[in-house]
DNA sequence: AGTTAGCACTCGAGCTAATAGAGTGCTAAC
DNA sequence: GTTAGCACTCTATTAGCTCGAGTGCTAACT
């Protein structure tokens, strides 16, 4: 028995072929078929022996006897970790990309939108997007407008000229001219905090400035938190659950429903999103998903940034025999120049 | 030859227990089966004798000899229009329904989102929400903020409190007092109407009205026309897609797969869901689709109004053989009680 | 005239057996 | 250490077969 594990480079070299290969092609890959396609320069017999290793190291698995092999997690996990050569991004992409970033598109989730489109298109995946969290953000500017006799709304624009809105019921009728002297103090007070930043002390100093308008106040900042609370899951934009269906491992309906299942179940994915956050890149392979019914999936994140800070992120969900190389290339480029898109946004 | 089509009860009978059947299991149904099943008081010698009839007069198809019948789209045409008899929505379907009619939701997309979960869960279909159209809700608040130096956000609160902002690039500065002057003369001349009824000659009036402010109005008028155009097409909702992959008929993934992709086409949901407007419950049988992807599918749709206008639509899609009566029921009951929905959330 | 029992006929679903071929592991020679 | 050769294994495909559901037709019955 051969209990010590010598990845040596030929090794490294069958292994790297039969994840490329699989990929490409989604059929177990026999001996024969590396001896040939690719120039290793030993016959099909020495393939076997080296693969008959790489099976029992586990980074590989045989279907049954008498097919070819086929990668495993852990397989896939190397080649993530060690072997996968990086790709530039293809040249027309670039270009489709560049073209979207001079649209105008001026709602933010309609970029979001767009954003999901593109990355799915590019990869043939499903593609996830989240919007940025709220409360990462600034505040810009605070209004309030008045509906009718008990009820104010609360217009909230941050950062990137995200807008949020709030209807406040009132305990006490305020006019326009009571509410624009409020939006007033309230800008001058908060105005360049991120959401998170108004905190308890804040509040009572904030209550006790306010003088006479102290009950309205009281109102005011637990829409605020309302706010806070509420967009705590952000909003997540999905692309391309159709792509999924392109790939034979995903032939099994039952398997493939649960699957759709959790695709939209929207605050399982904004937590799967949120643990990517911080991360850069990140990779999550077949059985490493915590999701159950995402165990034959893989999925890959990679976080974005406003103003320097991890405010949202972008991944794909595909088979296991995922492009990995060419997702990561895409998920890269787009996560370090959606601040851009968001920037172009503000700027109206 | 018997060209003289003579749909006698009996007939229709059969039919109606063909159509019941066939949309219970989705196997076709066999003489026996009726005469088993179905309390007719004849042998399944002479329903034969009818089955052919209808057969001969299209109402049902023969998949192969040794089959029983199956409902043809003009079978089930017939069955809508005339035999089907509508069912009273379920009690516990009610409660639930009211039971989210007292949660909290106070932004129309998660409103719009909950809905479609709703009927897709109670139908066990795919379905649709399209949001107001907001040419059709009238205006309630306009309000300016300023960004910057060159750039003003337009908010825009219609009827149901439904909310849109507009980044406005100036020409000339404007301060935030300027601002304020400006918005409540708009407020005062545009209040109450809706957003289609601001034509041309209400304009020019406008600019003489707005005197020296009258260069900045242009930019804002734009605004508001740019706002009409690009929601145009109303925002859809899409939930319980999967459900699609219960039904036999969906098997095929090829053809799946075309509607899945039909299905991210917002574009071409909301056309098709816009076309139903005013027309209160639409059934759109299988070859009667005008979407070629969606042949095999039925279609509902249903419209709602917000202060007696028809302003969007709800619907499903699901297989020709679908539960149209009871599809039916539940579309009209919730088209008939969201506008009680989009009323609370303007309560807030 | 309408209904029904009886029966031959058709055709798909599902089972079995046979076959072809891809790929392996092992052995012996290089 | 490498490789040619070969027996072996297992799947996928095909062909042939049977079974049974369902039909249409005919002849008899009411």
């Amino acid at each position: 028995m051969d209990f010590e594990m010598n990845l040596d480079e030929r090794k490294i070299k069958i292994l790297k072929a039969i994840i490329k290969d699989y990929i490409l092609t989604g059929e177990p890959v026999g001996s024969r078929t590396i001896s040939k396609k690719y120039e290793l320069g030993v016959s099909s017999a020495t393939i076997r022996n080296e693969m008959s290793d790489l099976e029992e190291w586990g980074f590989i698995i045989q279907p049954h006897t008498s097919a070819g092999r086929i990668p495993s997690d852990k397989g896939y996990r190397l080649y993530v970790d060690k072997l996968m050569e990086y790709q530039a991004i293809e040249d027309d992409q670039l270009r489709l990309f560049e073209r979207t970033l001079e649209q105008k598109i001026d709602q933010i989730d309609e970029l979001m939108m767009e954003v999901a489109k593109l990355i799915s298109y590019f990869t043939n995946y499903t593609s996830m997007v989240s919007s940025p969290q709220i409360q990462k953000t600034k505040l810009k500017h605070m209004q309030l407008i008045p509906l009718d006799k008990r009820s104010v709304m609360l217009i909230i624009v941050t950062n990137a000229n995200i807008v949020t809105n709030n209807v406040i019921r009132m305990d006490v009728p305020a006019d326009q001219d009571t509410l624009n002297i409020l939006s007033n103090m309230l800008n001058e007070s908060l105005r360049g905090l991120t959401i998170e930043e108004i905190n308890l002390p804040l509040i009572q100093s904030l209550k006790l400035k306010m003088g006479i308008y102290g009950e309205i106040v009281n109102s005011i900042l637990d829409a605020i938190d309302h706010t806070i609370q509420r967009k705590n899951t952000p909003d997540i934009y999905l692309s391309g659950t159709k792509n999924l269906l392109n790939f034979p491992e995903f032939g099994d309906l039952v398997k493939t429903k649960q699957i759709f299942h959790t695709l939209e179940e929207k605050e399982l994915l904004a937590s799967l999103l949120s643990k990517a956050a911080n991360d850069g890149i990140k990779i999550i392979i077949g059985q490493e998903n915590e999701i159950d019914e995402m165990k034959h999936c893989s999925i890959i994140t990679a976080s974005y940034e406003i103003d320097g800070k991890t405010v949202g992120t972008i991944g794909v969900i595909g088979p296991t025999r995922m492009e990995y190389s060419k997702a990561v290339s895409i998920l890269s480029y787009i996560s370090r120049n959606l601040d851009k898109l968001l920037k172009k946004i503000s700027d109206g």
